[in-house]
DNA sequence: TCCAAATGTATAATAAACTTGACATTCAAT
DNA sequence: ATTGAATGTCAAGTTTATTATACATTTGGA
């Protein structure tokens, strides 16, 4: 959806994460069953993933959305 | 993004909570800054918010994204 | 019953979220 | 220095999320 003037953007930690587990992008891409460019997109903040892959990623990383998806920087 | 066969929807709760604060769809579509039609579409599952319409409404109604959003059903 | 408010439907246009594929650059181990 | 693995860039195509608008239907209070 469009943004919104003003307001902040989401951050995230996905990579943060994806190191900590010792998982390359292509790793987590499969994991989640996205492409390694979304990874690589959502890693560097090019945009956020839909509702349903925030989902999948929290999943598998055993977290909430809200622990890997965050408002601020 | 693609939906992936065989995988659970996401179902959400988002007439419940805005009929117990007693609002209208046109109320709770201008406080998280959206159309009615956003509103009335997942209310009805047409579709999924994006994140950042997600924080915007778990916001307003003061809990966090998975208590409104949830898998299955 | 009436009527205004609330909810619902439909649709085309736009923007964002992915995919694919090719190529470039970086990284780390040898 | 070399090299394979990992990461990064780019762009066009596809799909989903949202908007705007008009009209229809339902709801609930008077």
């Amino acid at each position: 959806m469009p943004r919104i003037e003003g307001t902040p953007s989401i951050s995230n930690c996905i990579q943060k994460l994806r190191q900590i587990n010792g998982l390359t992008q292509e790793d987590l891409a499969k994991a989640v069953q996205v492409t390694r460019a979304t990874i690589i997109a959502l890693e560097k903040g090019n945009y956020n993933p839909s509702l349903e892959l925030a989902f999948r990623i929290a999943k598998f990383f055993k977290t909430d959305i809200q622990k890997i998806f965050y408002i601020g920087d």
